[in-house]
This record gives structure tokens, sequence and C-alpha cells, in this order.
DNA sequence: AGCCAACTAGATAGATCGCTCTAGCGAGAC
DNA sequence: GTCTCGCTAGAGCGATCTATCTAGTTGGCT
């Protein structure tokens, strides 16, 4: 079957998560797909940078997807930014705080160091952030606003990451949750349109 | 003179927080120090696993040091929190982006691979935590609050210099430090002994 | 002066790195 | 049938990785 690419897409976005770009090898990602060392240059010809930006864009949008499908549970977006947040929460739990952000990790490696998959990482990041600026907007805040408020909500998620994955504690994901939804309920309270 | 130690550890510093800890070489690290290889293995017989730990412990109680300085620069703290996210975007300009956390990159690396390391950096941000939320309480914000907003302010600072560092524009941080200058006014007014 | 400890210096080992190469398998075209 | 092509399969190359080992140099103490 001709799924080997998708194992090994899968293989490398749990790898990378983990352990960063650097410090994932070729061979660790081809055994955990299960997949011959050969069948990666033909499936990626330009080799490990290539793999990584793959498996960056499909990450992407597949986390940015996961996380919209939370904050469009439901009509209250204050409720359902504090429900995302502890979600996350609770999957770091489960996964001995080793699942957050797919990227992250090699968002910080590569970004004084390779500069095309910086360039790749920053237009995911972008996307995210348009995505999240628009919901916002939906909503009833104001364009300026929802541009800073998103840039604020995906910062301390991202944010919240390193510590709790480093503290072992969900303590600031939870204490970001919170925060995030009272900002957007300024946000929404400041508007004439509210009903 | 005995500062090959101290060259050593500026180096691994500079290093650790552009391409992390996987990502640099020890070779690389005595290059940039002008230090011979022996000489590493005698001022760090752990190998590089002590290296890292020394170089975050340094790290992360001079950052700390740093950005105290800045949060305590004049008696109206959202101002100076607001200076503080405005100084970081500075600098990250001035070092083409290079220069955020000096432990961030290796934290998120570690945390589900190198225990040791983990705990080690768990301590500093820790510190860090107690720092800013003692801050927080002496500035007039009750204890639990200043818990969960010690944890925002961090998470914020941190996430938004994976979309700075990765996008090459500072207006996550900009965004950031506004919004945590007005959850901090918020916290301060709603305080009977305001004066 | 004589000596020891601290430190510098670098060759080298053994493993692992990303990557190239050739060979073989199996399904569809004709 | 048999030829072709997408893909699997893995041996092996040169480079680089961390770490060890032995030697040489330096500075300070007695």
């Amino acid at each position: 079957m001709g799924n080997t690419r998708e194992r090994i897409l899968d293989a490398s976005t749990e790898l990378f998560r983990r352990q960063g770009l650097a410090g994932t090898g070729i061979k660790q990602i081809l055994a955990a797909a299960n997949a011959p060392f050969g069948s990666l240059y033909h499936h990626f010809p330009g080799g490990k940078d290539e793999l990584a930006a793959a498996t960056i864009s499909r990450a992407g949008q597949e986390y940015a997807t996961l996380v919209a499908g939370k904050l469009l549970d439901g009509p209250d977006l204050p409720a359902n930014i504090r429900a995302a947040f502890a979600s996350a929460a609770a999957t770091l739990v489960e996964t001995d705080f080793a699942d957050a952000c797919p990227i992250e990790t090699v968002a910080l490696e590569v970004a004084s160091t390779n500069e095309g998959l910086r360039q790749t990482i920053a237009e995911v990041f972008d996307s995210w952030h348009e995505g999240l600026t628009a919901l916002l907007v939906s909503n009833g805040v104001s364009a300026e606003e929802a541009v800073a408020l998103a840039h604020v909500i995906l910062s301390a998620l991202e944010g919240a990451f390193v510590f709790v994955r480093t503290t072992q504690r969900t303590d600031a994901l939870l204490a970001c949750g919170e925060a995030m939804a009272t900002l957007v309920e300024g946000a929404l309270e400041a508007r004439p349109g509210r009903e």
C-alpha cells in the first residue's frame, strides 16, 4: 500500500514534537514508521529538510483544525477558550507532558539556523493568527483589537506549553485560559452591538 | 588565567539560545570559546549534560536579574511591564531575532528526553515565578491573583518569543506587553488599599 | 629550587549522523 | 508474456558526534 509516506510523516510529527529536529535522527524516524531507509529519499528527495517542511505544514494545519474545533464548540467564546486551554492541559497530563504544540520546539531550533524552515513555520503561524483574528471579529471584536488579542492568546498558549512541559504542572495553562477568557469577555463587552 | 570556564559558559549560553542543545556540538562551543578540547572535561567532568546544567543555571539567574531590573525601573509597575516587553522586542531586532530567552529552546528539547536537565530548568522557572509573584504582591495584588498573574505574564513573554523569532516581526511581543500591563492595572484597581 | 595540583592541549576511539547507491519486488500497460 | 515504473529494501560512505586518554604547561606553595 502507498501509505508509507503517511507513516513517515506521522512518526516524524510525534518525534519532532517530543525531541525537536536536531535531536531526532532519520533512522529513528524510519524505525518508528516501520519504513526502510530508501523509501524516505524516494518520497522526500530533499532529505531531512524536505521531510521537516512537509511535517510542519501538515502538523500545523492539523493542529489549527484541532484547536479551532474547540473554539467553535458552543456559542460562548470565552467559555470555549477556557475549555480549549483546559483540554490542552488534559492532553499533556495524559501523555506524560509530551504532546503540546507539534511545531513549537522546531520553531525555536530553526529560527536562527535554517531560513527555509523558518519561513515555512512563519507561514503556519501567520495562518493561525489570521484564523483566530477572523474568529474574534466574527464574535464582535473590533478589527484592530482582534489582531492584538489573537497575538496574546496564541502567545499565552505556546508560552504556557513551555512551563507546563518543563514543570509538569498544569497551573500555567489553566491560569492563561482564565486570563484569556477574561480578556475576550472585556473585548466583547466594549462592543456597541452587544445584545 | 582561570577564565576558561567562564568563556566556555559564555559561548554555550549564546549557542544554546540560538540553536538549542542537540543542534550545538561541543567542538563548536570550544571553538567559539577559544578553548581546547581537553579543558571542557576538566571543568565539566560530566560532559555535555553537566555543561548544559551549569549553563542553564547561570543563564537563568542572569536573565531573571535582567528582567527584574526592567520591572523595578520606576514606580509604575504596568508601565514597567510595557517597557520590559518593548525592550525585549528591541533586543530581538538588534540581534536579528536571535537573542530572546536563553533557556527556552533547551527547555522544550529536553522536557521529554532528559529528566535531569528538565528538573534543572524547572527549578529556574519556579524561581522566576516566585520572584514575579512576590513583586506583584508587593505592589498590592492579592496572593492568589498574583500567582495566576505571574503565570500569565511569563507565559505571554515566552510564547511571544516563539512568534517574534519565527515571523521576525515584533507585533506579538508588543501586543502582549500591552495586554499584560492592562491585566496588572486591573488587578491593582481591584485592590482596597489603592491610594 | 623543587614539587604538586590545576589546567591546557590535542590525538584518537567508537558510535552515529545524513545521505547515496544498487538491487529487487509487484502491479498494471500493451 | 514481458516490459515498465513506482516503490521497497538495506548495505555502505564520508563526515561528525561525544567522550577518553596521555602529555605537556603553568602557577603557587614550601
